[in-house]
RNA sequence: GGAGAGAUGGCCGAGUGGCUUAAGGCGCACGCUUGGAAAGCGUGUAUACCGCAAGGUAUCCAGGGUUCGAAUCCCUGUCUCUCCGCCA
């Protein structure tokens, strides 16, 4: 969300950077006059009501005096009455305004390319070696159900599609990769590990911007009762989609101190996501499942930090990378590609040798001040009497899923055994390698 | 799930219909005092919105209601605490 008086004194500033964005401009041709109206109503019912507290005081002192006060109480009811309509149109008003307000997306960074799709992304780097087999490279699917280590159709039976079973050294493998990821970030990058609920209310998804617009990708409670369109409570709830939601919030209507730099937050969690229309998307393997998990890094930061700290945290995440000897690239989104919320946002792609193709892996976005708005997250800067919005960022670090089959693909062997990355072997308990493990499946 | 008690400024806490945006204390800031410090004394100390400004409006958990007038009375909700039940 943007600060209405930004909005008022730059309206053909805004008007361009969402045009590069590709969101029609003259959703914003009524503001001007919504806000006005706001204004105006607004004035007139304060003077309205001015008037009538000044008559209240004076009701009372006739009172203490034993005068007659049937003349004030007369007007003070006829000017409640007028002053009523007035609020009544300043809400309507202010509503409308907040709506549209609340509608808009960021405003992409200066630094952004415009573009229409991901076809339009920039690539920036690319690390690591593109592994060169002998062998036809497998997709983790196969490998995983080989081995016996992922199983899809008993997970089918217990929760539907889109779900993983993990077994064996494969679920050990994803504990091994959370535990190697939170280490790595709170050792040597300086986050604090936190560990937040996995449910959270509709206030905290709308601080974070999934919530009014994006209702449709996230599982909803019903234990509340169902969800009402646009609606925001705070004792209802949702499955999160990512700790992002969370974490951010943990400082929702409060004022923080950056006054010894950023706070920075690291969190494993798991993420469900509906996958509303991506319906033959995927399918098949464990890319896009409705519950995954996580480990996320969430940075509060002072706003002349933030693009500083933007580049510090996508750092963050690519040592996952390169410790693990995953190749990838980073990617610069284009200003049609990037999230609701975001103002710049690196996407880091693994290469994926089963299927031969890079695919997203983590997502390094700077929020400037549009979540902090939103949540009413504030600081105070040195020796200023005011306090400002921080600016938010977040990325994955990394999402575990992908690692994980990233893993199986690039380390697959010919004989369908899957070596463990050497940064890995501690968390495994020594284990270098897996192979074929079974339990309790009439081989 | 049942019963009860609460929610007031950065913190503690007073306040049962008008003189309360809110006593008092703590904390913090500035000044005086001091060789320096502490103590002491004095002054100040919320946010948002409207207004060119003077100033005004709103906010005592939230939302409704009663009233000429609500921190105060009524209703609903949320959260916290205590006890009981159930439970990893």
């Amino acid at each position: 969300m943007y600060d209405l008086a930004f909005v008022r004194g730059n309206l053909p500033l805004v008007e361009e950077r969402l045009g590069r964005r590709g969101i029609d401009p003259s959703l914003l041709r009524g503001f001007s006059t919504l806000d006005a109206e706001r204004r105006s109503a607004i004035t007139e019912a304060e003077t309205l009501k001015a008037q009538r507290n000044a008559l209240s005081a004076e009701f009372g002192r006739l009172k203490r005096e034993g005068a007659d006060t049937s003349l004030i109480a007369a007007q003070t009811s006829a000017l409640k009455e007028k002053t009523e309509q007035l609020e009544a149109l300043a809400a309507q008003a202010d509503q409308k305004l907040r709506t549209l307000l609340e509608s808009l997306p960021n405003l992409p960074h200066p630094s952004v390319p415009v573009g229409a799709s991901e076809h339009e992304n920039i690539c920036q780097k690319t690390w690591g070696e593109i592994p060169n087999f002998d062998f036809p490279a497998r997709p983790h699917w196969e490998i995983g159900e080989q081995l016996g280590i992922l199983d899809f159709e008993r997970a089918a039976k217990i929760s539907g599609a889109r779900f993983v079973l993990q077994l064996g050294s494969g679920a050990r493998l994803e504990r091994a990769l959370a535990n190697f990821m939170l280490d790595l970030h709170t050792q040597e990058h300086g986050y604090v590990e936190v560990l937040p609920p996995s449910l959270v209310n509709s206030c905290s998804l709308f601080g974070t911007g999934q919530l009014p617009k994006f209702a449709v990708d996230l599982f909803h409670c019903d234990d509340r009762g169902p969800y009402i369109p646009g609606e925001l409570q705070e004792s209802d709830h949702w499955l999160i989609p990512t700790a992002e939601v969370p974490v951010t919030n943990i400082f929702r209507d409060e004022a923080i101190d950056l006054s010894c730099g950023s706070i920075s937050f690291t969190a494993y969690t798991p993420c469900f996501r509906s996958e509303a229309g991506s319906y033959g998307k995927d399918t098949r393997g464990m890319i896009r499942q409705h519950q995954f998990q996580k480990v996320e890094l969430v940075k509060f930061t002072r706003p002349e930090d933030s693009y500083a700290e933007h580049e510090a945290l996508t750092r963050h995440a690519e040592t996952v990378l390169e410790r693990l000897g995953l190749p990838y690239r980073r990617m610069l989104l284009c200003t049609g590609d990037m999230g609701f919320s975001s103002a710049k946002t690196y996407d880091l792609e693994v290469w994926l040798p089963g299927q031969q193709t890079y695919r997203e892996i983590s997502s390094c976005s700077n929020f400037e001040s549009f979540q902090a708005r939103r949540a009413n997250i504030r600081y105070r800067p040195a020796g200023a009497s005011k306090a400002e919005f921080v600016h938010t960022l977040n990325g994955s670090g990394l999402a575990i899923g992908r690692t994980y089959l990233a893993i199986l693909e690039n380390y697959q062997q010919a004989d369908g055994s899957v070596r463990i990355p050497q940064a890995l072997v501690p968390y495994m308990n020594g284990e270098t390698v897996i192979t074929r493990q079974s339990f309790g499946r009439a081989l």
